[in-house]
DNA sequence: ACCTATTGATAAAC
DNA sequence: TGTTTATCAATAGGT
């Protein structure tokens, strides 16, 4: 783009990808800043560096923090996400067994802080800190299981609804394969008033294969493909 | 930029406004696609249109689908923030609240989904596809039953193993105040043997505010405190 | 969507 | 990283 045309690959110079990372990152910022304003549109971007380190812009017209900007994006896209998968039962079990594994990673990093806390930091705390601290967790604990709970209560009452209207959904299709059967018996009724003979002629054949090997020899007058 | 500058402000004109974004939108998707290639990092950008469309771009180096590497990315963006947010509790509360809500939203969209399916969509189906659609649905459910018991599981485990930590750390603190009130005794004891008068003078004036105003009146040998 | 004059972004050098 | 500068890329305005 400037000083030389470059085509894009890789840099493998790790100073110059360094170098421009640095510049077309900022350049990325300004441009996704200047799209939200000009055009009055809500656009978020994240990068994240080869070491780690997080680079983000979040449009906002009412919110104060960047994060918070960017969680309320963030939440809309995965609203659509979620509008668009839900419409395949697979996309529904994919969602679930993400839902489960994320929570399992929030449940271990809170745990893994809280070892970090109190086999690190706690020999340095006074007595009364160390009251505080320990007054303070358990107060989180309290409350993180009280949450569980009702979360629990909601999904197993949610499941429940459910399953009754898998069970209504049951009770409607046993009915329309019993009218199914009516029908079915009907039309072999008619079937054998008409053309029994044929029928007993093709099983002494000992043909099984398809309904097209059953064509009526003469006077049949409906089919019988299910 | 380029006909004539502008300054970066919102767009007035309608018509102009949507070229704009037309133009901008895509040269910030393209330079997002640059900078992730040029500088081998991780890039994701998502842009709402006014109208609520959606834009996206999420480099990826192993998936296929776009809206994979958007959710690689998203979750690592997920972690990092609250790894910054774990350090105080409040916020772990604050996460835990939204954890909760989140879920129930999406549970509640999940269950909207299935009514709209079991109630507009279901007349029009063959009693074949509607047997599929039973079958796929209990699957779902058994499933979903499964993963629930599961992270419920995991969240009961985990939790008892900090009751643990913070039995453990209970019993730590005992210790340690049982030391501080050995360490107290000593002093009175002290102060009983060299400033025994001063006491009595003390009561008799009427003082009662501190712990400085109560050393053991004559030869104590354990404290009452608590 | 296409066309250009012009501005903006940035590669190379430090 | 920040600055400079020559050049390429993006795009405003018009069609």
């Amino acid at each position: 783009m400037t000083r030389r045309k470059i085509v894009i690959r890789r840099i493998e110079n790790m100073g110059k990808r360094q170098a421009t990372f640095c510049k077309r990152r900022s350049g990325l910022l300004k441009k996704a800043q200047e799209l939200a304003i000009l055009c009055d549109v809500q656009v978020a971007v994240i990068v994240f560096s080869s070491t780690g380190r997080l680079y983000e812009y979040a449009s906002s017209t009412t919110t104060t923090t960047t994060s918070m900007a960017m969680a309320s994006i963030l939440q809309k896209y995965r609203s659509a996400q979620e509008q668009q998968q839900l419409l395949n039962p697979v996309s529904q079990l994919m969602f679930w067994e993400g839902e489960a594994q994320k929570l399992q990673e929030e449940m271990q990093m809170l745990q893994e802080h809280h070892r970090k806390l109190m086999g690190e930091r706690l020999s340095n705390l006074r007595v009364k800190d160390l009251c505080l601290l320990e007054h303070q967790l358990e107060k989180i604990l309290h409350r993180i299981k009280e949450n569980k709970e009702q979360r629990f209560a909601s999904l197993i009452l949610q499941l429940n609804q459910k399953g009754c209207i898998f069970h209504q959904e049951s009770i409607k299709l046993t009915e329309e394969i019993k009218l199914t059967h009516e029908h079915n018996m009907e039309l072999k009724n008619k079937i054998n008033g008409d053309a029994g003979y044929w029928f007993q002629l093709s099983v002494l054949n000992g043909s099984t294969k398809g309904a097209a090997c059953y064509p009526p020899r003469q006077r049949m007058t409906s089919t019988m493909e299910l």
